[in-house]
DNA sequence: ATGTACAAGATTTTT
DNA sequence: TCTTGTACAT
């Protein structure tokens, strides 16, 4: 049998003249430890055994896990190719290269395995593919083709796709795949899935994937992990390889991968240094990790009679108070358990902030103080004070960006960089209210982390054309396109098509060619076909003949996709037909059409050309790892932050993610920290009070000053349109203090019975007889001032507002007078 | 096969 | 309120 590794090390490039190291040392910064404080040296010079790099938000996390990675080039201890350097993004991936490389010139290129958790899985994957029963031309299938492959197996099991859509049966395997199980890893018969069938249906979906030769993008780890523990040797081979192995952000690393990094850390017995007696040994006999899973150790521990090891040179990165990403599988007590699990880990603290002044350092650190599961750190800064924390009240969420919108205004024409501003936001839904605002304005914004390039449908089409040139098996992208543009092939016909090739064990490309040939079908479709396959056919012999990205574009024409959207006319045809151009421009850079697609099923970014100066705007998860100068946070109200939902999900877990969220957000602030809370807000188009976020009241009183929102400029819309100001002591907690105001203002009349749930209970006036109201009644509604009720419906009203005109609102929200 | 009418659901998101 | 997806008519 060929040896597995062969190709790999084939690939690997060849030894350099004079040496990797004298090379590397010759093009480092002789520097390159200078600037750096004496924890951060420390963290970057223990280069021996597991570590654990504890580093607060803008301590330099990222610089120390390069300059390691250039210090350990320099000093000679391991070749480029024999460092794993694990991150989760690409984007990450792509800035570490960047920064190794400035540090260490051209060897940075000869190193094959720093990238994400996915891109190495592939990489790994496609070398042994044949050991967990795939071809190493395997597809990776993205969220999209995951779920429609995933209706196809909900159907074929008869469950009713009403009660258990495709797309949640995707997430929840999703989350299985996250926490490293295997169907086999189910309970049988249990769990509340299609009526019990979660175990049946998920091996139904593996069956499926492998019949497709794909894989998800949650196998990439696992069928890694089936890889490894089947086959010790594949396994040692690269435990000895990766002499070195650096992880960043390990708060954010799910138990598969935690698995993975696991049985790549333990040593096979041919790295065995006789003699090291105070090695620890990082294996486990077995170990606990989630649901009842166990790591069964694989080759390794046959030899377990020999208990020198040398410990994995493993360095993690991380900050247990920025895990905020437990709800899509990150495991926080990876990093909690670290020592345990690494005996013998030095852990080193980075506890000097270089980014933020003091106070808002001061309000971000009091606030995480309120969390229990946490390590722990003292982030301390050396700069200035700085100005205080303003927390500031406006009356809706309309003043609120009005406010903002307005301070950034002013900001910009003193001067500020508009791209040193940046507005983070809880829930993607309160951006809206800014876009209006900053387009009313004039105001260049951006909006980051929206619909990403390669999943626009455009982009998104075009793909599954090159991809069903390339793989005449590519079921799902076949699908994608068959009829798009409309070509008269509706469902029925694709039915026909996947029946046949169920039936004949053929893609449905070959089932429309040979379906094309017979009686089978209308000679409409029939031609159709003939005609669809042809041009396939034809635009497949010339992968060959012509330039890829030439002959991108003889698909896109020949298959009338481009046509359809010029003959569209809505507004974003134009921008579509530009986004297909900037496609076929990104290809530019590929040798062909199959190395393109490898790439662009893991990169899923696509860099936004030019870097105007504009205010950023970005919800809080995407604002993670970048600064601003000035950060607004808006929207800091009980239920929308904390979230709700988090809170009823995942309880008091649920609030100390979503205080750990608030603090990265405060933490992403360098000099200017506004925060701010509406009082009434729309939600899902009824308006509701809301109550201060507790937040507000973890934050330091003596690094906050307490404002009240500027009331702008615009037409009032009724006399309410002023903020009550309050600025009683944050000592209250706040729903108290928002209780006594509104009681306050009862007993003027102004507020009415309005619930609001805090902690699961329902807080709110007593008066039971609210709910009634009949036509004709003279009623005061909050926001929209006095009124006449028109029409009632259940429990919501039409009321004629005095001033507003006509509105549907909940009875609740009004009052009769 | 495709257009329209209505109901449901509406954190966070990478690969 | 507004978007998205499905049921039904054309």
């Amino acid at each position: 049998m060929a040896d597995p590794l062969k190709n790999v090390l084939d690939d690997l490039p060849a030894p350099v003249p004079g040496g990797i190291a004298a090379r590397a040392r010759a093009a480092a910064a002789p520097d390159y430890l200078s600037g750096l404080n004496k924890e951060q040296i420390d963290a970057v010079e223990t280069l021996d055994g597991p570590v654990l790099v504890l580093a607060g938000a803008g301590t330099g996390k990222t610089r120390v896990l390069t300059t390691r990675i250039a210090h350990i080039l320099a000093t000679g201890r391991a070749r480029p190719s024999e460092i794993l350097s694990v991150t989760f993004t690409n984007k990450a991936a792509r800035e570490m290269k960047d920064r190794v490389g400035r540090m260490v010139g051209e060897a940075v290129e000869g190193m094959p395995w720093l990238g994400t958790f996915h891109s190495i899985g592939v990489k790994i994957l496609r070398r042994h593919a044949e050991l967990v029963d795939l071809k190493s031309d395997f597809t990776i299938l993205d969220t999209d083709d995951q779920i429609r492959l995933m209706k196809q197996v909900i159907q074929a099991a008869d469950i009713d796709e009403k009660r258990w859509p495709a797309r949640l049966f995707a997430a929840i395997v999703d989350n299985w795949k996250n926490r490293g199980l295997t169907p086999s890893d189910l309970p049988a018969g249990d769990g509340a899935f299609g009526d019990g069938r979660g175990r049946e249906l998920y091996a139904a979906y593996q069956q499926r994937l492998k019949t497709l030769n794909a894989v998800d993008f949650g196998d990439l780890l696992l069928e890694n992990l089936r890889l490894f523990r089947t086959h010790s040797d594949v396994l040692a081979r690269y435990q000895d390889r990766f002499r070195y192995m650096l992880v960043d952000e390990y708060q954010d690393t799910n138990v598969a991968q935690y698995l993975w990094l696991r049985l790549l850390a333990q040593r096979p017995a041919s790295s065995v240094i006789p003699g090291r007696s105070e090695a620890a040994n990082p294996e486990p006999s077995d170990t606990e990790a989630g649901s009842g899973f166990r790591v069964r150790s694989s080759g390794a521990s046959r030899n377990d009679h020999e208990n020198l090891r040398k410990p994995a040179n493993i360095a993690c990165v991380g900050d247990d108070d920025q895990s905020i990403y437990g709800w899509r599988g990150a495991e926080i007590d990876n990093i909690l358990r670290f020592e345990k699990d690494f005996p013998g880990a030095k852990v080193v603290r980075l506890e000097r902030n270089y980014r933020s002044t003091g106070h808002i350092l001061a309000a971000a650190s009091h606030l995480i103080s309120f969390n229990q599961g946490r390590l722990g750190k003292t982030l301390h800064t050396e700069g200035e004070p700085g100005e205080k924390v303003a927390v500031t009240g406006a009356w809706d969420s309309e003043e609120e960006a009005r406010s903002i919108a307005g301070e950034i205004e002013t900001m910009g024409r003193a001067g500020h960089k508009l791209s040193e501003i940046a507005i983070l936001v809880r829930a993607s839904f309160q951006m809206r209210e800014f876009e209006d605002r900053f387009v009313t304005l004039g105001l260049p914004y951006r909006v980051i982390g929206g619909p990403r390039f390669y999943e626009r449908a455009e982009i998104r089409d075009a793909l599954a054309y090159f991809r069903s040139v390339c793989s005449q098996t590519d079921d799902l992208a076949f699908e994608r396109i068959v009829n798009v543009p409309k070509r008269g092939i509706g469902d029925a016909t694709v039915q026909i098509l996947h029946d046949y090739g169920r039936a004949h064990r053929v893609s449905l490309m070959e089932s429309a060619r040979a379906l094309s040939a017979t009686e089978e079908l209308k000679p409409k479709v029939r031609q159709t076909l003939r005609d669809l396959v042809a041009s396939f056919d034809r635009w497949r012999t010339q992968l060959d003949q012509i330039s890829h990205t030439e002959l991108a574009e003889v698909i896109l024409d020949e298959s009338g996709y481009t046509g359809m959207w010029q003959a569209e006319r809505s507004a974003d045809a134009s921008g579509r037909l530009e986004n297909l151009k900037e496609l076929v421009r990104s290809m530019e850079q590929f040798e062909n059409m199959r190395g393109f697609l490898e790439h662009i099923s893991l990169v899923m970014d696509v860099e936004s050309g030019e870097q105007q100066d504009a205010v950023n705007l970005m919800t809080l998860h995407a604002a993670k790892g970048l600064e601003f100068d000035t950060v607004f946070l808006p929207g800091w109200e009980e239920g929308l932050f904390p979230h709700q939902r988090a809170l009823d999900d995942q309880g008091r877990a649920g609030l100390e993610e979503e205080r750990r969220l608030a603090h990265v957000g405060l933490t992403r602030a360098k000099k200017r920290l506004r925060i701010y809370f509406a009082i009434n807000r729309r939600i899902h188009g009824l308006w509701n009070t809301t109550v201060p976020s507790r937040f507000l009241d973890e934050l330091p009183e003596a690094h906050v000053d307490v404002r009240e929102a500027a009331s702008g400029f615009s037409e009032p819309r009724s006399r309410f349109d002023r903020v009550e100001p309050f600025s009683s002591g944050y000592g209250t907690p706040g729903w108290q203090r928002a209780q006594a105001r509104k009681e306050n203002n009862n007993e003027r009349g102004r507020f009415v019975k309005t619930p609001v749930t805090i902690e699961g209970t329902v807080v709110g006036t007593s008066d039971a007889s609210a709910a009634q109201f009949s036509r004709g009644e003279r009623v005061f509604h909050q926001k929209f001032g006095y009124g006449l009720v028109t029409d009632v419906d259940g429990t919501k009203l039409t009321v004629d507002f005095d001033k507003a005109g006509q509105k549907r609102v909940v009875g609740n929200f009004v009052e009769r007078v």
